[in-house]
DNA sequence: AATAAATATTGACCAATCGTCTAAAATATG
DNA sequence: CATATTTTAGACGATTGGTCAATATTTATT
């Protein structure tokens, strides 16, 4: 029933044309930034042909919004993920909780955050990245918040500007780290940045 | 002494070739978007030829990250100056008032909101951008903040991040009132904003 | 004022890149 | 096995980016 057809058959595990063009792509984008990276590159590293990268991409700059989205998207899921296991009853520890997982996996990889940040700062704002977000996400930190607010009968006259103001703070700290090319004293902040939080969330 | 010349001699009062396509080029980004717009859309509407573009900027990004540096540096100079105005002793009521001035003025210029957040995200993360302010203010939000944060003594482990912090806070909030197309009640927001800036800053 | 040196400007030119399109290959369906 | 549908390939025309030698303009020098 199932034969191999052609020699040329590749692993399919799922990573497709689709997702040798994401990967290269990735990969291209951090190495040598999105100017210096040309479809044509891309095409040529993925050994896919050009006609088949405008099939899945509008252009560069959809599949520069599909890899923030995803990427950031997974960092916050694992986040999320990780809260499950620990009991935290506050919902101010649990967004500090989520802030913090993430700041220590950006500040470990670097390249991903400057890649995160530096073209679209972290993506929040584009409408194409939010599409992504919302499409795959079942479980998200916008739900836990909004839910927690709810619960817990928070007084936030907006939850969803207080959420992306978190995350933007998130954002700057970070990147604080990468501007100054000397290491900054992530961790010191840190206390600092989640009484700002606390302050902001209240409980 | 002063002879006419040729007649096609423009109104030499101060807005060179430089300013053309600096004009030109903000005018078009804005309209059109940065994709949209070539460098050759840039030179015809300007009146110039493509090699006078090179001559001044290296390429369309080099443009905008001096566009952007301009305008925004333009705003923090008139917030600024309104402030002098007003006798404000408090450092943290300094820095709102400050933001406040901003706030309204973005609110009030949604295009170019638009264009100085989404290519960059305020900019303020942004090597050029950066060498920019401090290469043309005199006078800054950025020596302001420091220099009130030295003379009044308060405690904080990094006024450099927390500026940016708040800074951030200034974007995320306008920005906030693009992304929903529906009015966002940034009115009501705001001293919910200017007290995490208090709780930020102390005093 | 005439000449020389320095600087600014131009636009033709070529290489690189984009995005389209048609034909071929792979796969699914009956 | 024949036919329909989907996927892939890469050649192609059009657009764009960036260079460069020639020309125009300004500034300095005598």
């Amino acid at each position: 029933m199932i034969d191999m057809k052609k020699e040329k058959t590749e692993k399919t595990d799922g990573n497709d044309k689709e997702s040798r063009l994401l990967n290269t792509a990735f990969k291209l984008f951090t190495e040598k930034g999105m100017k210096d990276t040309s479809i044509q590159d891309i095409v040529d590293n993925a050994n896919v042909a050009k006609g088949t990268f405008y099939l899945y991409f509008k252009d560069k700059y959809e599949i520069r919004d599909i890899l923030i989205a995803k990427k950031s998207n997974k960092l916050f899921n694992e986040a999320l993920k990780e809260l499950r296991k620990n009991y935290i009853e506050n919902l101010s520890d649990q967004v500090i909780f989520i802030i913090n997982y993430v700041i220590d996996e950006l500040v470990k990889a670097p390249t991903l955050l400057k890649f995160i940040s530096k073209d679209l700062s972290w993506g929040i704002y584009n409408k194409n990245v939010r599409k992504i977000y919302e499409e795959t996400s079942e479980d998200s930190i916008y739900k836990l918040f909004i839910k927690g607010v709810e619960e817990n009968h928070i007084d936030l006259k907006n939850p969803e500007v207080t959420l992306f103001m978190i995350i933007e703070l998130l954002s700057s700290t970070c990147f604080n780290s990468i501007l100054y090319n000397e290491p900054l004293p992530i961790n010191e902040f840190k206390p600092y940045l989640y009484d700002t939080i606390r302050n902001m969330i209240g409980k």
